[in-house]
DNA sequence: GGGATGTTGAG
DNA sequence: TCAACATCC
């Protein structure tokens, strides 16, 4: 065996389980790996300060120290990661023929956009007589391998997860051996290792407050949280819903880059969930959210652009620039909402709870479209997956599959009161309202003139006054949704 | 040489 | 998880 291949890593920034370097070093005598810096997908973020590119940026160095020990543990030549910055579509293509190898392997993506420039790489290494394949890994279960008894594939979730549960065997969760096959991990070509790894700055990116958060980046970040998160994991059940407490993982940025594998998380969940733990169960149940949204994204592409179900895009919402700059301005008057609203910009991440509550108030309240929204949390979310937002955000507004119901509509009110009924997250991210008593905390714009005095609060300047009455708000959704004929 | 035990690949 | 295959006494 004589033949080489070249591993071109995503959004799959690690070196354990890894189904296309596993597959790589089976086949192949000398398997190189690369990553590009793709300027089509940086040039578009609106900003040159993104904890995303940080985040990636500093895993991918680590992916590197990675491959290197990999190797040095199996006595293989080098190891190491090609990094470049540029078109990532012509990079491969020019990497895989200036190397020779004979073919290109990546794990599967399921975005649109992904999908398109995949297909373009593969047209051009064709041309170059270089196999292009790819493999499942993001997920656990991807595309057609969950149908339901007609061989459709499922739309509504709580079926589809009694499918999900029974495929998911011992098998499905088993680790790829990649350090069996490490000796084949080639060295970095000379001509590549000279000022390869382009620093922050070189790809056009400014540090951001990353290096501030509790989110440590690469595969050793992904474990620290793994750590933390495992004997919390029996609790999740509970304490997820809790935004004030330390209830969930914290991984989805790491799903998001790969920086941990989905099988060895799934693992764990299985395992404590079959001895028993209501909590590792539930978590589950989250991980197969993850991989139905991810099928529903590959068979219907076009919820990227339009609802799921055809007859809500008869919905007409309203413009209203007021109420939208109220919303990405955390300046509503309902203190779960601006709270959360705060927690995204100031850390890139939002509790779970809190992306219902602040979706749903966006679209039920202020009546405006889930696509701004959405598009909203595509910039600022470090964990943001277009998959599972998109999913999330059809859920909210009631127009996605399996969605809520039009006419269930989050009262951000009760929303607070149940999920942070000492006001302990509100007082974190909205300090104005420290003094506020526990009792009025949810909701300010209730308070007596003798009790905004008593906690030295004037509304409509030092908090704002809500910007839609949540009754009122409600009955115009209602009507808005009444009249789409079915 | 046969049965127990271990390793590997299947994705 | 299961089957195929290797290894060991």
């Amino acid at each position: 065996m004589t033949s080489s291949a070249l591993v071109w890593f995503r959004r799959d920034l690690r070196c354990d389980d890894h189904a296309a370097l596993y597959h790589a070093l089976r086949r192949h005598a000398r398997v190189f790996c690369a990553f590009v810096f793709d300027t089509d997908i940086l040039d578009a973020l609106p900003a040159r300060h993104d904890r995303r590119v940080e985040f990636i940026h500093a895993s991918v160095l680590a992916l590197d120290a990675g491959l290197k020990a990999l190797a040095a543990e199996s006595g293989a030549p080098g190891g190491g990661l090609i990094v470049r910055h540029g078109v990532a579509t012509e990079c491969i293509v020019a990497l895989a023929r200036s190397l020779g190898v004979n073919e290109v392997l990546v794990n599967r993506d399921y975005e649109p956009a992904a999908i398109a420039r995949d297909r373009q790489v593969k047209r051009a290494l064709d041309e170059a007589g270089i196999v292009f394949s790819d493999y499942k890994d993001q997920v656990l279960l991807d595309r057609n391998e969950v149908l339901n008894g007609q061989g459709l594939p499922y739309s509504v979730f709580t079926p589809y997860k009694r499918a999900w549960l029974q495929q998911l065997d011992a098998f499905q969760l088993r680790p790829y051996p990649v350090a069996r096959h490490a000796r084949h991990l080639a060295a970095v070509p000379d001509a590549d290792t000279a000022g390869a790894m382009p620093s922050l700055a070189d790809i056009g990116f400014e540090r951001t407050n990353l290096a501030e958060l509790p989110l440590p980046a690469g595969m050793a970040g992904a474990q620290t949280l793994l750590q933390d998160f495992l004997p919390r994991m029996a609790a999740y059940g509970v304490a997820r819903d809790y935004p004030a407490r330390k209830g969930v993982s914290y991984l989805s940025t790491h799903l998001r880059f790969g920086t941990i594998s989905i099988r060895r998380l799934a693992a764990q969940a299985h395992e404590q969930a079959r001895q028993g733990s209501e909590g590792a169960q539930i978590w589950l149940s989250e991980l197969a959210w993850r991989d139905f949204y991810f099928m529903i994204l590959w068979h219907h592409p076009r919820v990227v652009e339009a609802s799921f179900r055809p007859e809500y895009d008869q919905v007409q919402w309203d413009e209203a620039p007021e109420l939208w700059d109220a919303w990405i301005g955390a300046r509503t008057g309902y203190p779960l909402v601006d709270a959360a609203m705060r927690q995204l910009h100031q850390s890139g991440y939002m509790h779970n709870r809190l992306r219902m509550v602040v979706a749903s108030f966006l679209t039920k309240d202020l009546g405006i479209d889930w696509r701004r929204g959405e598009r909203h949390f595509a910039e600022h979310l470090n964990d943001y997956d277009l998959a599972a937002n998109n999913g999330g955000w059809q859920w909210a507004a009631s127009t996605g599959c399996d969605a809520q119901p039009w006419f269930r509509i989050f009262n951000p009110i009760t929303q607070s009161q149940k999920f942070d009924p000492d006001g302990r997250f509100i007082r974190r991210y909205v300090p104005e309202l420290a003094r506020v008593p526990d009792r009025h905390i949810h909701f300010p714009a209730a308070m007596k003139p003798l009790e905004l005095q008593a906690c030295g609060l004037q509304l409509g300047q030092d908090y704002p006054l809500p910007v839609v009455d949540h009754a009122l708000a409600r009955a115009r959704t209602l009507m808005r949704f009444e009249g789409l004929k079915k």
